[in-house]
RNA sequence: GGCGGGUUGGCGGAUAGGUUACGCACCGGAUUGCAAAUCCGUGAAGACCGGUUCGAUUCCGGUACCCGCCUCCA
């Protein structure tokens, strides 16, 4: 069997991984909060996860693998848009409106994680469907003495954890210092946080030993994980920015919860996204879906390339020029597997996957196999990492019927080669490369196919 | 202020303590009516200063610059 080595951020090292269980390899991942649309930056760790998931699958076995990723339902700015909702007049009630907004949301992120190749996970727990095994680990950890209920909410005891701020590699007394803290009256110590809140009225809530109200956002992955993947397991990977507070609250609530358990042996980051250089941000204008890229005509497949081209723990910069680049590739590979059948994953690629999830690397190595011309490696290779899939191939197709401008091309050349007058075939030769045609005139014949920045629209100004 | 990460050829972007990354672009050649595509080939790098080493772009330390997090943003 392979080896497969990743970079635990809780070591800072690379190290083998070696599963609990190679019959049931276990990883969650954070998910979404469903609030609105994916922006261009939820959908990296979306796309790293699923090629970590598809490797993992391919070395353990498919039926081998649990792969757990979140939907965050409980959120004030979902909240807020319902509350939005009913001041504009919608009749109906907070819930209905609540649950209109998560549902709407999710069949987004689910378009969206499909158009990009991503495979869905095992399980996608909803926060919501699981207050009851919150509500017991926070009584739990109350018993233990890690937490305390105090005015409607129950806060987590941070001193209570010796190892706290371990994984983001920062002590308490630390943070403290750095004063950036939301202090209250109720709180112990200003870093403790919140595992239950009270609910206003209009705000969603459940009843619990603490009044009506409604789970902290750190407890919802400790209990998720629990109940689904137990409370040892094998990764847990989210974006870098989750990796204070988020994960080092899930860490203290899990292990606390569960004193005997490791909770994640491994943890994994992926680094954020720029935007042409910058931080994507709305102030700077430079702030957008996946969907928007969706719907100006990039790919799904173009954009999980240039994902894929920059390893997961650098931080990767989307620009136009790499979808252009990305788009080139792609057509020239998916002519080249046309009607191949896969054949197995070449060992190169696996390798390189295998080594921290080197999909840059990977990616390299499919241009080997281009170059050698090894199509059923290449068809196979690339299914590793989510690339060359039948199902997502519909975009390189689209309006490739070219065949008259191809005949009519033919023609114009076949008499200027009498005549010697190419002016004709030279202007229709230049109409379809402005039009994103690629041009291919040989003895054999003439062959148009679309190539990067194919424009149909164009094209119709020359029938 | 605290913590973490980065700095590779024109651009993007990997690996490896010593041998060509790779892609795009460029240049030369084959090919072509001219091109395109394809194939072959050339050139081009490792922020700066030290240290370890027979040898470092790769390990260690420092400097500069950049970025992220510390605010329920992946």
């Amino acid at each position: 069997m392979v080896t497969i080595r990743l970079h635990n951020s809780k070591t800072r090292k690379k190290e083998v991984f070696q599963p609990l269980d190679p019959a049931n390899v276990r990883m969650y991942v954070c998910g979404p909060t469903v609030y609105d649309r994916a922006h261009l930056g939820n959908g990296r760790p979306m796309v790293v996860f699923d090629t970590l998931y598809r490797l993992l699958r391919h070395v353990y076995g498919a039926d081998h693998v649990t792969y757990v990723r979140n939907f965050t339902d409980v959120d004030d700015k979902i909240n807020a848009t319902a509350a939005a909702r009913k001041a504009a007049g919608d009749p109906r009630s907070m819930e209905a409106l609540i649950h209109e907004r998560t549902e709407e949301t999710i069949g987004w992120y689910h378009a969206d994680m499909d158009a990009l190749g991503a495979l869905r996970p095992t399980h996608e727990p909803r926060a919501t469907e699981y207050i009851g095994p919150m509500v017991a680990m926070i009584e739990g950890l109350i018993a233990g003495g890690h937490a305390y209920a105090k005015e409607g909410h129950v806060l987590f005891r941070v001193r209570s954890y010796k190892d706290y701020g371990a994984l983001s590699g920062r002590s308490v007394d630390d943070m403290i210092a750095g004063a950036r803290v939301e202090v209250a009256p109720f709180k112990e110590d200003p870093m403790d946080f919140v595992l239950w809140k009270p609910s206003s009225e209009e705000e969603p809530g459940w009843a619990s030993p603490w009044g009506r109200g409604r789970p902290g956002w750190h407890i919802e992955c400790s209990a998720m994980s629990y109940e689904l993947l137990g409370a040892s397991f094998d990764i847990h990977g989210g974006g870098l920015d989750l990796q204070f507070p988020h994960h080092e609250n899930e860490i203290a609530q899990s292990c606390c919860a569960h004193p005997k358990a490791e909770f994640a042996r491994f943890w994994l980051h992926n680094e954020m996204l720029q935007v042409e250089g910058k931080k994507m941000s709305k102030s700077l204008g430079n702030f957008f879906t996946v969907r928007d890229l969706l719907d100006q005509g990039v790919p799904g497949e173009v954009i999980r390339f240039v994902y894929l081209s920059t390893h997961y723990r650098k931080p990767m910069d989307w620009t136009a020029e790499k979808a252009r680049e990305a788009e080139g590739t792609l057509r020239k590979w998916r002519a080249m597997v046309s009607g191949v059948d896969a054949g197995a994953p070449v060992a190169s690629v696996i390798e390189a996957l295998c080594d921290d999830l080197n999909t840059a690397g990977a990616i390299a190595a499919l241009h080997d196999l281009s170059r050698a011309g090894d199509a059923a490696g290449l068809k196979a290779s690339a299914g590793l990492l989510g690339l060359l899939d039948e199902g997502m191939g519909g975009w390189c197709d689209k309006g490739a019927d070219l065949s008259d401008l191809a005949a009519r091309l033919a023609s114009l050349r076949a008499e200027a080669m009498t005549t010697k007058n190419f002016a004709p075939v030279d202007a229709l030769k230049s109409a379809l490369t402005d039009a994103g045609v690629e041009v291919r005139m040989s003895k054999a014949g003439v062959e148009l196919l679309p190539g990067p920045g194919f424009d149909p629209a164009k094209l119709e100004a020359l029938k």
